[in-house]
DNA sequence: ACGTAATTTGGAAGCGCTTCCACAAATTAG
DNA sequence: CTAATTTGTGGAAGCGCTTCCAAATTACGT
């Protein structure tokens, strides 16, 4: 097996010295058409292809960023979530020449910071994008921020958004337009199954939720909220307790899909009908929400784009290269919709 | 903002030479207890970290691994079993001290080889796992045998198998456990809905699937084939075939739980009862299968000790660095286990 | 035509680390 | 107590690339 040429051997066989290939390969502007061709052609006849840890310790820079994403050690993770981001992602990195790579933590076993941190102390990457609850974590933001480490968040809530660059959408408006979608459905006593306290973006659902039946003159003590951790089991489990209240509701709002499938399986096993007896609404539009039956009433949440746009930051801020200073105006929100399903009743339950 | 510290800044506060800390830092086996304190702690009041590049330049090893999945442009992936995977990769990984880098590919994009095969050439990683159906893929296997380029294949058919180092589980046979269950339930009249013609091992489920009803007796022609391509949405349209037939199947079995829940929202249109007029199986034992209603009986294949074995084999690979000759016994079988749900009928349909 | 400015090219110095080789020190054997 | 080993340590040569700087070439104005 012989050995990989190197520059030095294209130097060599353009006949130009080592400095001029790699100012061809890096589309330096200064370089003559005649040169640029020669080297480009014993590029292609000896078959090179650079060597990107030589080229990354001599520049410094890894042309590479990280997506990073929360899974709990034994639950599963919210891949279509997952997934969604990070395709958008991955589309906008290879787009702008960057590489991604997308790891998973466990937001509940504490070395998650020093293994972010590492991960741009080691030089494994130019920057991050960090989804919830990481985005939310102004610890982290505040080491990250120190190194003057680039990074943009996902879905964050307010204190962070007003720390470091963000995008995603109006959380609060999203669980507004779902209590209204609700009231006007007839419904008078609700439920809702929130996330876990330390995801910022999902209270806001709650909160806007809450503020539309206030809108609508309802007592806030139509509703009862069960705290889930956006798996599938915890929507059984929240969605348990709640049907078994005296005052049961009739309508069910669930932080995000996957819980709402939960809840309707819940639903499913006590024997209601859905949207009938029940309706149930979701949150995110992932896939989830189309395979259950009857598909969920959800927000759809533009999640490839909002991944797109996160690189797209990121790579910006990266090649300022100058940070701090510039907050302007990089709190990006992208639009959500109101997707109705048949797990809502359009008039009025029973 | 101070520079970070260097291997040399380490060497001088404890007063060795550049060679020694090095030395201590990938704990070869010379250096003395006394001198390993002294590095160590001059490691810690520095706040010394490696640089990778560096490392990985000098050393001509990356110590990255890639996963490779398949994703359609447009459809979504098949996200449960790729985080799976993933995750049992991971967890191996960490142990075994390697990174892992997860790249999604489109396979009805013809640059996917050249992409994979750029990976490798510009040592972004010293190996490889494929999933199908690229781990099928004999061009693809040939090209980075010859580059001598260690890799792991997760599922593959017989003929890669023969190839290179695999795991996964005896597709066929889980058919055929398949089959048997659905003919003690007393069905005669089957659907099956397949994958895409490149994936093999699904191939085989059908094959032992057919097996088992000719070892039952029952006639080839009670049974009609529709190819999906493993989404919900092709389970959907396949089912719809399917069900719409003269001799309307009883038993639907599936090559994947997506397509299997795309079945079972076909079933639920069209009004039929799961499992009393129709039973249906899935496979994979994705969280699919119990996110539906009602949850499907399936095969489980234990996913994550299949990521996790296959970056076992694949390190054992990269570590004895010379390849080719020991294909002897690296073909690694996962035991699988037939999940019974609600969704298949116990005793003999109408 | 000539001087000066703008552009293109080559030379060489690193980037931060691993690892080979040689040498000194500490052991053990004879 | 010297000779033959076995350690432990330092020096130095790269790994393959980018980039600064100076030299060479070309373009342009007068």
């Amino acid at each position: 097996m012989d050995k990989k040429p190197t520059i030095d051997d294209v130097a060599r066989a353009a006949g130009v010295a080592r400095a001029t290939v790699s100012r061809v390969l890096n589309s330096s502007p200064n370089t003559s058409e005649r040169v640029r061709q020669r080297v480009l052609q014993a590029v292609k006849d000896l078959g090179y292809q650079v060597n990107l840890q030589a080229r990354q310790l001599a520049s410094g820079s890894s042309r590479v960023v990280a997506l990073i994403f929360a899974a709990a050690a034994d639950a599963e993770p919210n891949s279509y979530y997952h997934s969604a981001v990070e395709l958008g992602a991955m589309r906008a990195c290879s787009e702008l020449g960057y590489g991604l790579i997308a790891h998973t933590l466990d937001p509940a076993q504490d070395v998650y910071r020093s293994r972010v941190l590492a991960m741009v102390d080691e030089r494994r990457c130019d920057g991050l994008v960090l989804t919830p609850p990481f985005s939310d974590d102004a610890g982290l933001i505040r080491a990250l921020t120190q190194r003057e480490a680039p990074f943009v968040l996902i879905s964050a809530g307010p204190d962070a958004r007003r720390l470091a660059h963000s995008v995603g959408i109006d959380d609060r408006q999203a669980g507004f337009e779902l209590g209204e979608h609700l009231v006007r459905g007839g419904h008078r006593c609700f439920g809702f199954i929130s996330g876990p306290q330390d995801h910022r973006s999902a209270a806001l659902r709650l909160d806007g939720f809450l503020e539309a039946l206030r809108h609508a003159g309802i007592d806030e003590g139509c509703v009862t909220v069960a705290k889930g951790n956006f798996t599938f089991k915890s929507g059984i489990d929240c969605a348990e307790k709640l049907l078994a209240s005296a005052a049961r509701p009739t309508a069910l709002a669930c932080a995000n899909d996957d819980m709402a499938a939960g809840a309707l399986f819940s639903a499913h096993r006590i024997g209601l009908n859905v949207p009938s007896d029940l309706s149930i609404t979701g949150f995110d539009d992932t896939p989830v929400s189309q395979i259950v039956w009857p598909p969920l009433t959800t927000i759809h949440q533009p999640l490839r784009v909002i991944g797109s746009k996160a690189i797209e930051l990121l790579v910006g801020q990266i090649m300022r290269e100058n940070g701090a200073s510039d907050m302007a105006d990089h709190q990006h929100l992208v639009p959500f919709e109101l997707i109705q399903r048949s797990s809502t009743s359009q008039g009025a339950p029973n």
